[in-house]
RNA sequence: GGGCGAUUAGCUCAGCGGUAGAGCACUUCAUUGACAUUGAAGGGGUCACAAGUUCGAUCCUUGUAUCGCCCA
């Protein structure tokens, strides 16, 4: 079969991966060895609702080529490919697309006939990045396709989830989280991006009460009063005058003398109707740093992470203030009835608890239902009219009539960038809300994740990222794992009323107090009939259902008309954070909690690749959860990655317009030059900067292999029918190659053992174009053109056998175009399922064929060189001689003759005794070389090429001398080191003195 | 503020105790022999700076500067 003149990727890589599919070449165990130890990868799930970006194809790059290897060395292999079902993201694109098409909105149709538009949806369009991957060449089982909402994985989840509460790792609590104003919904500190925003500190006074007052005292470094003033308030400042109204305290630090005689007082909050303004406490506490603004400052503990530990140090009340959307809430009672309320609890006449709190609404009428940013505005406006700003001076130079400064006095408002929480997907800022939620005690399983990478079981690379992970865990915070949306895995959790201890009677507040938690609605039914009693215990008297509409969430206690009692349970609407059931992906797509076949060989997994990004989202949470749930690692080795950035090194960005596409890539330069670009980038630690231009350049790699391809064709090499042994050869050129082969598979083998991937490119790149095809098909030319039938014969054969080996060692990282020239001829397998080769060095490498053939390289370089600077005519054949040629040059020479007449341009080779005048010199070891061009030289030209190689030489001999003659070296240096060294010193020193011969000679000349 | 890292040729990056490599770019030459998506030859670097360890430092240690990422 001939080969087409040029490799069309465009049509040749769907055929090829249908071929690969249609045989089953992918399949978990195929082409694996009897008794194979297993090899097994989980790829990263792509969200269902993902396309495929740069960072996929360079991520399931690095894994398709591990999986390929393996697969060719005859493991049992399993890449596992699936889609994460991503519930915010899937969530919004489908409420989009109902938006879109004017449909019901996601409230209007309500939980059941929404969902049911997801699976549509996701039947529809969804997974579109699985033949993305295809296109990549990436060689999933796509059998065992997984999804983290179908087949066995729901089950594993909630499975889980019960297994942890009852374990006590998942506990429910009223907590300060992130919340995401925009989805309704809590997320998680990792789904929060903190952001430097510009924005603005106000700074207000608090009146005392009473209109006490005090000896506001400031002194600077040596004690020295600074400023001494009587002041009837204390002045705080803040970022959030809008959460003014939630305030329970003002904190000052217990060292700090300025405030020491009013702590315990109480202060007014300044906003809000004047006759029902609030009083709170001042407090003591170490949070408030003395030299930050007043140094006082407020405590919100229902709106700020700080402001919540010092609340809950001190116990003081957190007033919520916003509802779900963050506008100031506008449920509740009056706000002159709830300001007395707290009033009170401040006063500490009345008792509180947590849920009595959560139902106050401190907002006062007028800001109830605002924007929350609107009512900062509205805060800091009526605080200034009331003239309770803190005002400072300035100065309009020159501004006034006659050209004088102008003074105004105006509220003190710092511009100052600060850190502003945003959501990761809805980019709204971020409120922090006090809500019930549930979260992971990861303080009770961090433990095991951590030992885990401490003693080695489990290996990060590169290293650093071990260092990240030990910092992450060890400064753990619980994990949010409840969110307040439909489409996800429903927390197994029915709620009822509480009973009263010790007694039968129910306590029903309208919050959920009892929580049945269980796999499905009947076992949380019959764990409540064990809670309650059942009917017959009661005489009849009690009857427990489940409720059926989830929304309204918690159970309901009713007294039907025959005195008998109904308590109905209810399910949490809220469903799973998406991390909680990717972090159980591995022993979830293994069929876990059967005991399957796959669980058995698979788990744990051998290698993950994936970015760095997710290690605490992902890779963290794996860790803690498999080990918490099966006791076991989830993976031996974690590879990360950076990102892929462009050229400049910029993050790829819509917005920016610096994508790139891997599918244009692909449809421009192939797939295999995409996949041998990936592998070329991906140095460990390295940065991930795609240009183009490097991806050009390896396309042309892609076609030099083929023109390799199309030159064996031409010469007959895909006629020699396939053979799996090594061939036996004579010819040194021959000989040689195959040494060559053996170095690289090493070199190769060696790279992907430690995860190298541009180690093994590079050897791979280097060994193709400059060893095989600029060296070994050049030599083959002579042999294969020439009369002596034998040693074309057996060139044939080799030159068929090391192309074979090219496409052996290729086929990993480029799979096409090495699959389709592996098929041009008749083989007995598809280059996917062929081994891979074990031969070494040691078995191959022909210590004799290898000299010659270096020194022939190097002579034929030498010789090029020379003419090359000396403006010889390309085409002209010369004549060589020697003077002293000792027995390896000769033998060399003799072997090798015919390549370097051919490729050097050599008539002959003459011994003589002296150079002749007028001679160029050549720097190669055994003999003194030249090529006689008298009366052609130019004296001055070939004078400053000597004298450029010998300042070269000196350079170098300097270095080698200083060491030798330094006596510590003989002393402290390694033996061999020592002897390399003297050794390379007489060879230079060699060269050193043919070279100056010739100086003095064309010196002659000139 | 805490943590992790980077600084090597014009550009993008490898390397790593024995004074430096690749690709691209650049210069010169080559055009019927697998390949112009090419071939041949060549220029280009006090390996950020300073001190230390060492017989020897681009590499190890410490510090400085600049830059990046993650977490507050």
């Amino acid at each position: 079969m001939a080969l087409e003149k040029k490799f069309d990727a465009t049509t040749a890589e769907p055929r090829l991966y249908q071929a690969w599919e249609a045989a089953g070449c992918f399949v978990a165990g195929a082409n694996a060895k009897p008794e194979a130890s297993s090899y097994c990868i989980m790829i990263p799930p792509p969200n269902v609702t993902g396309v495929l970006h740069m960072g996929h194809a360079f991520n399931n790059t690095l894994q398709d080529i591990m999986m390929r290897w393996k697969r060719m060395q005859g493991f049992d292999t399993l890449w596992q490919p699936g889609t994460d079902h991503a519930g915010i993201a899937t969530q919004m694109v489908v409420e989009r697309k109902l938006a879109e098409t004017q449909q019901p909105s996601r409230a209007e149709m309500g939980r059941d006939a929404f969902l049911e538009k997801v699976w549509e949806w996701k039947e529809e369009s969804g997974g579109q990045i699985i033949n993305q991957l295809k296109r990549l060449g990436a060689s999933c089982d796509w059998d065992r396709e997984a999804f983290t909402m179908s087949g066995n994985f729901p089950d594993a989840v909630i499975k889980v989830f019960v297994e942890m509460y009852n374990k006590g790792l998942i506990y429910r609590g009223k907590r300060l989280v992130n919340w995401d104003p925009h989805f309704e919904t809590a997320i998680s500190d990792l789904e929060v991006e903190n952001v430097e925003t510009p924005g603005h500190m106000w700074h207000f006074k608090y009146p005392l009460a009473g209109g006490a007052t005090y000896t506001y005292i400031e002194k600077d470094e040596d004690g020295n009063v600074t400023l001494s003033e009587e002041r009837d308030y204390i002045s705080i400042a803040t970022t959030r005058p809008e959460t003014m109204l939630g305030d329970g305290a003002v904190a000052v630090h217990p060292s700090d003398e300025r405030y020491a005689s009013i702590v315990g007082k109480l202060c007014e909050i300044p906003v809000g109707p004047k006759e029902f303004r609030r009083l709170i406490p001042i407090i003591t506490d170490e949070y408030p740093d003395k030299d930050f603004g007043s140094g006082a400052v407020k405590i919100t503990g229902a709106h700020d992470f700080n402001d919540y530990q010092v609340a809950k140090r001190g116990g003081i009340p957190m007033f919520n203030l916003m509802d779900t959307k963050a506008a100031m809430r506008a449920d509740g009672k009056p706000y002159a009835e709830e300001a007395a309320i707290a009033q009170a609890i401040a006063n500490g006449t009345q008792e509180f608890d947590e849920a009595m709190i959560a139902a106050m609404n401190l907002v006062p009428e007028e800001y109830r239902g605002m924007d929350r940013f609107e009512a900062r505005k509205k805060v800091v406006n009526d605080i200034t009219a009331e003239g309770l700003a803190v005002m400072t001076t300035v100065v309009d130079f020159n501004e006034g009539d006659d050209g004088e400064n102008i003074q105004r006095i105006i509220p003190y408002v710092e511009n100052k960038p600060i850190m502003q929480p945003f959501g990761d997907r809805s980019k709204v800022v971020i409120e922090p809300l006090l809500t019930d939620q549930w979260f992971v005690d990861t303080d009770k399983i961090v433990g095991p994740a951590l030992d885990a990478v401490r003693n080695g079981d489990v290996k990060i690379m590169p290293e650093s990222g071990e260092k990240v992970y030990y910092n992450w865990l060890d400064n753990i915070e619980p994990w949010c794992i409840s969110r307040q949306l439909w489409w996800g895995h429903q927390i197994p959790v029915w709620y009822g009323p509480e009973k009263i201890s010790g007694d039968e009677n129910l306590d029903y507040k309208g919050v959920p107090l009892r929580a049945f938690c269980a796999p499905t609605a009947e076992g949380a039914l019959s764990l409540a009939r064990e809670y309650y009693g059942s009917e017959t215990d009661k005489g009849g008297a009690r009857l427990i259902e489940l409720h059926d509409d989830t929304s309204k969430l918690y159970g309901i206690q009713n007294s039907s008309a025959d005195g008998s009692q109904i308590i109905r349970i209810g399910r949490d609407p809220d469903v799973l954070d998406t991390w909680f059931s990717s972090g159980l992906w591995p022993i979830g797509t293994l069929g876990w909690p059967e005991e399957t076949d796959a669980l058995k060989r698979y788990f744990p997994t051998s290698d993950l690749i994936t970015g760095q990004d997710i290690l605490f989202f992902w890779v963290a949470r794996m860790m803690m959860m498999q080990l918490a749930v099966v006791d076991e690692i989830p993976f031996k080795t974690v590879y990360l990655h950076g990102l892929v950035r462009d050229a400049n090194g910029k993050k790829m960005s819509k917005s920016t317009g610096n994508v790139i596409d891997p599918l244009d890539i692909i449809d421009e330069y192939g797939a295999d030059a995409l996949r041998f670009t990936n592998a070329a980038m991906a140095s460990l630690g390295g940065a991930l900067k795609l240009d183009t231009k490097r991806i050009e350049g390896y396309r042309n790699f892609v076609t030099k292999l083929w023109n390799a391809g199309t030159y064996g064709d031409f010469k007959g090499t895909f006629d020699v029918p396939h053979a799996d042994g090594v061939p036996e050869t004579n010819l040194p050129l021959n000989n040689w190659i195959k040494g060559e082969i053996a170095k690289t598979r090493e070199a190769v083998d060696a790279a992907l053992d430690t995860y190298r991937f541009n180690d093994a490119a590079s050897t791979l790149y280097s060994f193709v174009w400059n060893t095989f095809c600029s060296q070994y098909l050049e030599f083959t030319k002579p042999v294969l053109d020439g009369d002596d039938a034998a040693a074309a014969t057996e060139t044939k054969a080799t030159y068929a056998w090391a192309f074979d080996q090219c496409l052996i060692l290729l086929h990993p990282i480029m799979p096409f175009v090495t699959e389709e020239l592996w098929g041009a001829k008749e083989r007995p397998k598809m280059l996917v399922h062929t081994d891979w080769p074990t031969y070494t060095a040691a078995d191959l490498v022909d210590a004799q064929a290898d000299a010659d053939l270096s020194w022939t390289v190097a002579m034929i370089e030498a010789i090029r060189s020379a003419r090359a600077q000396m403006n010889v005519p390309g085409g002209d054949f010369v004549p060589l001689v020697v003077v002293g040629m000792d027995a390896a040059a000769t033998s060399a020479w003799d072997q090798n003759e015919a390549l370097i007449k051919r490729f050097a341009r050599i008539e002959s080779l003459t011994a003589v005794d002296t150079m002749p005048k007028g001679t160029a010199a050549l720097a190669v070891s055994g003999g003194a070389f030249g090529i006689p061009l008298d009366g052609i030289i130019d004296v001055a030209a070939e004078k400053a090429r000597l004298e450029k190689t010998l300042g070269k030489l000196a350079k170098e001999l300097g270095g080698l001398r200083g060491r030798l003659n330094n006596p510590k070296f003989a002393d402290s240096a390694p033996a061999e080191v020592i002897e390399e060294t003297k050794a390379n010193l007489a060879l230079r020193e060699d060269e050193e003195s043919k070279l100056k011969d010739a100086l003095s000679r064309i010196s002659e000349l000139g």
